[in-house]
DNA sequence: CTACAATTGTGAAGCTTTTCACAAGCTAGG
DNA sequence: CCTAGCTTGTGAAAAGCTTCACAATTGTAG
């Protein structure tokens, strides 16, 4: 394994991987970086070097085996297990996420909410019960998380992450538009729609400079 | 106006205008590059190469007005503007969009909601109806729709792709784990939670890699 | 009016990421 | 076994992005 591996190597091993798995559904056994290219919109140099980060999964000549090249690739994003993540945050955000199916299909149990706010407390989502953020260690400790999603607005932010850094754990999927300080150690990874958006109205605006 | 502005840039500007608009509420003035780096997790000289990209905003010795500089960003990321926003697709995550006020705060307001499921079609959603997806073109005529946010699972995408494009809108938020393919002149970006937690879970494996 | 401390704006250097280009390896067909 | 046709893996070149370092400018204090 390499010392350093960029971002957006790893975005686009995630790009590749959902690309693989359209394949494999699709029938194809073999995919030659050129193919893989074209559908992940990226050139086939780069994804012969972005999997040359890793190893050498392919054969001249011939190109990858969809359904090898797939676990490969689990195994190098780490979803060759499953996480257990819990959710901070039951408001607008949270509670879709928690009726979202994508998480668990792709590795990702939540198995345990948690809110702020005590008028949240006690109710009921999907089979789990909102606990208050006072007990989080506890939960932490009792659920094995290993991953905690932040979908609090931001002036709770604060308090939150006092609990989510305290109980050690060290990797925070991020919903609120504020930068998360953490201490060494702690991956933070943020989805955030404004600033998305922002980057949108500015290439429309852009666009539309010259007369 | 330069050339070509990288996509960091942009995003970097976007944490900036929030930065500031704390700054402004808590009493602020003025703001050096220091401090804005500090608190952006970036560097000073980060920030002032990303404003010098657009002009010169500062006073030597004195730092940034925070109260001018934001309205600054504001135009640059073409935020002097309201935009006109459609919804496609009113499942878990689009019906969660529909309420958030975020959106209409930072100046985007949801002027149409759209799904392609036949059972959908009808119901509202704060003080909208959705429609058909088959009346988009119509509606983006009639309502200057400018963005549109795809919130439609994969299998749908083709179907939805399709008639976004055939109505000539230029900029496009997509939820959809799927990369989108658009025409020439046509701004995509990417809302993607599934590949944000794959990075995380990448970083946490290689973080318990050596005993 | 001068000296001083602060802070910007920006070329140039340094570093990272992407693209290029080609030898090496594999299969199929004769 | 040998040739032809593909496609990988990878050094090296090119492009892009970040950091450095310092002259220029501004306000303040004496």
């Amino acid at each position: 394994m390499p010392r350093k591996i960029s971002e957006s190597s790893i975005r686009r091993l995630s790009l590749y991987l959902r690309i693989l798995e359209r394949l494999e559904r699709g029938g194809h056994r073999t995919v030659s970086s050129e193919q893989l290219a074209v559908r992940g919109d990226t050139t086939a140099a780069q994804v012969r070097k972005d999997l040359s980060l890793f190893g050498s999964f392919g054969k001249r000549g011939l190109g990858y085996e969809v359904a090898e090249l797939g676990q490969r690739i689990r195994k190098i994003l780490g979803l060759d297990q499953r996480w257990r993540v819990a959710l901070v945050g039951v408001g607008r955000i949270g509670s879709a996420l928690v009726e979202y199916k994508g998480f668990s299909e792709r590795g990702y149990d939540i198995v345990a909410l948690l809110d702020i706010d005590s008028s949240k407390v006690g109710q009921r989502w999907s089979d789990l019960t909102v606990r208050d953020i006072s007990e989080f260690d506890q939960i932490v400790q009792g659920e094995r998380v290993q991953i905690v999603i932040v979908a609090v607005p931001s002036e709770a932010v604060p308090e939150v992450m006092d609990r989510v850094t305290g109980a050690g754990v060290r990797g925070i999927l991020n919903f609120a538009p504020t930068p998360l300080r953490v201490p060494e150690g702690v991956t933070v990874k943020d989805v955030n729609m404004v600033m998305e958006l922002e980057a949108l109205s500015f290439a429309l605006s852009q666009g539309n400079e010259s007369g």
